[in-house]
DNA sequence: GCTTATATTGACGTTTACGTAAACTGCGCT
DNA sequence: AGCGCAGTTTACGTAAACGTCAATATAAGC
């Protein structure tokens, strides 16, 4: 595991553009260190990255992405922090699993319409072996 | 089951503004019938609907949500077009498997800091028992 | 028939999430 | 020393998906 990420290294392996990684950090989801000018992405930015990016596929804004990613730190000292977090993820959790159930639906929705596709490609088959 | 709705009820049941019902329609994506000027939306067209809010939930871009829906059209007569629509839906599946694959993990993640803030609160109380 | 609520079209504005171009800077190589 | 390449900042541009008026029309209730 390497110590530190350049900025291309990153681009690649995720395939984003430096715009978006420039972007994140000035929207401060990101906060590489510098040697010099350069910004130099440690593997726990990696991890930051990788989750702001599955929270993409997932159609999160980034303020949500924020929200979420700001879950990960250190749980709050507080017991009303505390359990104000818990709430949130208990939000969160609602709407994920209502995606999840967006998903099983859109999938067996899907899976009828190539049914349909397969049988009648069977019927143009029979019809064609016919002539 | 009601013959027509008219935009407002829409807006009611789904939670969105006229002025989003109208950009659908400007984008092609419902076609209302007109009582004079007045739209009025089939059961037909509110499943559209259902169905586009359903691609917005999971993330999907208008015109990603304007293929998928137009799947669930009349499969085509011919066997290219036949093979090519099955095509797409593997496709499509195998991002909905990626989203549902990220929702597991995200949900797993936060039931993981749901975990932490619980042991801390659980820490908490016992610290305020000793005193 | 008059008011009130609901609709409509048109047009410009706004937010999000970057794209893109310009004008440097600094390192590695020959 | 010169070249190329990766990286940087600054700043304006843009596509998507609506928001927000304004002006007007129609429908519904009393």
């Amino acid at each position: 595991m390497k110590e530190f990420y350049t900025i291309t290294e990153l681009t690649r392996e995720f395939d984003v553009t430096t715009r978006t990684l420039r972007f994140y950090e000035d929207e401060g989801m990101l906060s590489p260190i510098r040697k010099g000018r350069q910004r130099l992405y440690s593997p726990a930015q990696r991890t930051r990255l990788k989750l702001i990016l599955r929270g993409k596929r997932l159609g999160f804004s980034l303020s949500e992405i924020r929200e979420i990613v700001d879950m990960y730190r250190e749980p709050p000292g507080e017991t009303g922090q505390l359990w104000l977090l818990i709430d949130k993820i208990a939000e969160r959790r609602v709407e994920l699993l209502q995606k999840r159930h967006d998903i099983e639906a859109t999938l067996s929705d899907l899976e009828g319409v190539e049914m349909g596709c397969r049988s009648r490609l069977a019927q143009l088959g029979v019809d064609a072996d016919e002539l």
